[in-house]
DNA sequence: GCCGTTTTCGGCCCGACTGTTTTCAGTCG
């Protein structure tokens, strides 16, 4: 069993316990191990099995016996218990915006065992009734539920957010289910270890590699010397680990034509029940199936073969020019790459919210290749992420001096690529756009990334009223995930993006594409709007631990998807540039 | 539940807004 599985498993318990458990140490405990599980560089169930698992910070006795039981009998006693205990009802009421455990449990106990679904549907149809502890807001709630889920899947219980779905030509939401790109990702790399090893080199094709922000199904190519063969190997051993396949080699729109010797199609249903469409090509067509598979179906039409290399419109480009808004011969030859970026301008460290040391952070950044990690805490006075103040601040200083120091001795001493850490803020934006920390301690930082938490339910004139204060203020380097969509979760706020983008321009403030398949924030329509008006973005993964700095990729293929080059990206420039050239100095 | 330790139990995660069971519990970020 994948770390990512046992963990699922505690998060779900400590997400029903979180409902009726008056001690919420307890459910803390099973998130925080869930956390750490899902972070962990080494196998779960390997340290399970050798008796180490109490070793893992946040791991005691009971936890400890809880992933035996698990690993044993793919479940345990505490989550039986909290799913009798705690009805999937219960569990959805919670999710709708403004209702919590108190009202979600007064609601429920009025139902007589109606499931959410039949309840949304009431409140859509306009024949759910206000009484039983059901208010208007409820009912709105539960109508905005019932849209959001006829968008992403249609059963009823789905997302509680149309955050992120796209629209047809109509403005109607594309029927789904949609899933963020890391759910897909993560199940390309759970079929990566199930595959036989006749097939080589499994990757990501499809709506994924053109930069999608949500995709319905996640495309993976692989190669084998006979795919017929192979496709026959790998039906029997995911059958095994209980993967469904929906169908026996039903060709795929955009790979008609191709003969099964040449591209064995396989469409699967991973246990999560996420749809697979594998594809396995002989070495002699690879770079065609690819080309194809990548999609869209009227590319494969347009352009049936691949051109020569240099010739080719990047995947993530490709829609644009079906839609006639990119001219093949406008295609930039200097599109942004994970590869040109030098830096991370907006991660945090346990300093906030962060789960690790600044020095664990910069390490990993190292590791990945950058050159600068600029460590972005949360401010003040968000209390909850406990955000710092100026003292903290300036108390932080020297951490990330001592840190500086410790990698400049591992470049000398053992020949570790050098990395700088910078200092930096991600500075809370008030409602009335007044600032969390005073310019004196902006003053000494290298890097001041301003966000929006609080109040993000204010009217468009409000919040960007606030943004406009934020702006004027030379010290803001750049505005952080600008409008706080959370995908398929929550809402953006009501920001007029083109008018935020007017004012960058006025003031040279850089815009975010914050990299977490959660935000995709900016989105990439939003970002070409503002690479053409001349905004400069800068692309950052927000990562709260180590694993979540290869969440870049994600910001990478949206930047691409909005055609950013690399002189766009403030990332791409070397530290002492970046610095040199911040508002400030001009 | 876990941790750290004062080895046996107390600390761990806060402040502001919301809305109506109208004065604070519930919810949010």
């Amino acid at each position: 069993m994948r770390n990512a599985e046992i963990a699922d498993a505690f998060t779900e318990l400590a997400d029903r316990l979180a409902i009726i458990d008056p001690k919420p140490y307890r459910w803390m405990a099973y998130r925080k191990a869930a956390d750490t599980f899902r972070d962990l560089g080494d196998s779960v169930a390997v340290l399970s099995d050798e008796g180490r698992l109490g070793e893992v910070e946040g791991v005691g006795p009971a936890i400890e016996e809880k992933v035996r039981d698990l690993l044993a009998s793919g479940t345990f006693k505490a989550l039986e218990r909290a799913r009798e205990d705690v009805p999937d009802t219960l569990l959805a009421l919670t999710r709708l915006p403004g209702v919590g455990p108190a009202t979600a449990k007064k609601v429920h106990a009025a139902l007589d065992g109606e499931s959410f679904a039949s309840l949304t549907a009431r409140a859509a149809a306009g024949t759910l009734e206000v009484g039983d502890g059901i208010t208007r807001k409820i009912i709105d709630a539960l109508a905005a539920a019932h849209a959001a889920s006829a968008a992403n899947d249609g059963d009823g219980g789905g997302a509680a957010s149309a955050s992120g779905i796209p629209l047809d030509d109509a403005g109607a939401p594309i029927r789904g289910p949609w899933f963020r790109r890391d759910q897909v990702l993560s199940i390309a790399g759970m079929l990566e270890e199930l595959l036989p090893t006749t097939v080589r080199a499994p990757r990501p094709s499809g709506a994924y590699v053109r930069g999608a922000e949500l995709v319905r199904e996640l495309c993976v190519l692989a190669e084998a010397d006979d795919p017929v063969a192979a496709a026959d190997e790998v039906r029997e051993c995911l059958a095994a680990r209980g993967w469904e396949h929906a169908d026996d080699g039903a060709p795929l729109e955009r790979l008609a034509g191709l003969a099964a010797e040449q591209a064995a199609t396989l469409q699967l249903v991973s246990p999560a029940g996420i749809p697979v469409e594998l594809v396995i090509a002989d070495d002699a067509s690879v770079e065609l199936v690819e080309h194809r598979f990548a999609g869209p179906a009227a590319w494969a039409a347009r352009e049936p073969k691949p051109p020569a290399r240099g010739r080719r419109i990047p995947f993530e480009l490709r829609e644009r020019v079906l839609a006639g808004e990119l001219d093949p011969k406008d295609v930039p030859k200097d599109l942004v790459t994970a590869a040109h970026m030098r830096g991370e301008l907006h991660a945090h460290s346990d300093w906030s919210d962060g789960r690790a040391p600044i020095i664990d952070m910069a390490r990993a950044a190292r590791a990945r290749g950058d050159e600068f990690f600029a460590v972005c805490d949360h401010s003040a006075p968000y209390a909850m992420v406990n955000g710092l103040d100026p003292a903290r601040l300036q108390a932080q200083a020297d951490e990330i001096a001592s840190a500086n120091e410790q990698l400049q001795r591992e470049h000398e001493e053992a020949g570790e690529p050098l990395l700088r850490v910078l200092r930096g803020t991600e500075l809370e934006i008030l409602a009335d756009g007044s600032l969390g920390l005073p310019d004196s301690a902006l003053e000494q930082l290298d890097w001041v990334v301003a966000s929006i938490h609080v109040q993000q339910r204010q009217s468009a004139a409000a919040i960007i009223e606030r943004m406009r204060r934020v702006m004027e203020n030379p010290l803001v380097d750049a505005i952080g995930h600008p409008t706080s969509r959370r995908m398929l979760v929550r809402d953006r706020t009501a920001l007029d993006v083109e008018q935020l983008i007017a004012m960058a321009v006025e003031h040279a403030v850089i815009l975010e594409v914050n990299a977490n398949p959660d935000r995709l924030d900016l989105d990439s329509d939003q970002a070409r709007m503002a690479l053409a008006a001349g905004v400069r973005l800068t692309i950052n993964t927000d990562a709260h631990r180590p694993s979540t700095l290869a969440l870049r990729d994600h910001g990478v293929a949206v930047a691409r998807r909005a055609g950013a080059r690399v002189g766009d990206v403030v990332n791409c420039l070397p530290a002492e540039e970046l610095l040199a050239g911040r508002r400030r100095n001009r």
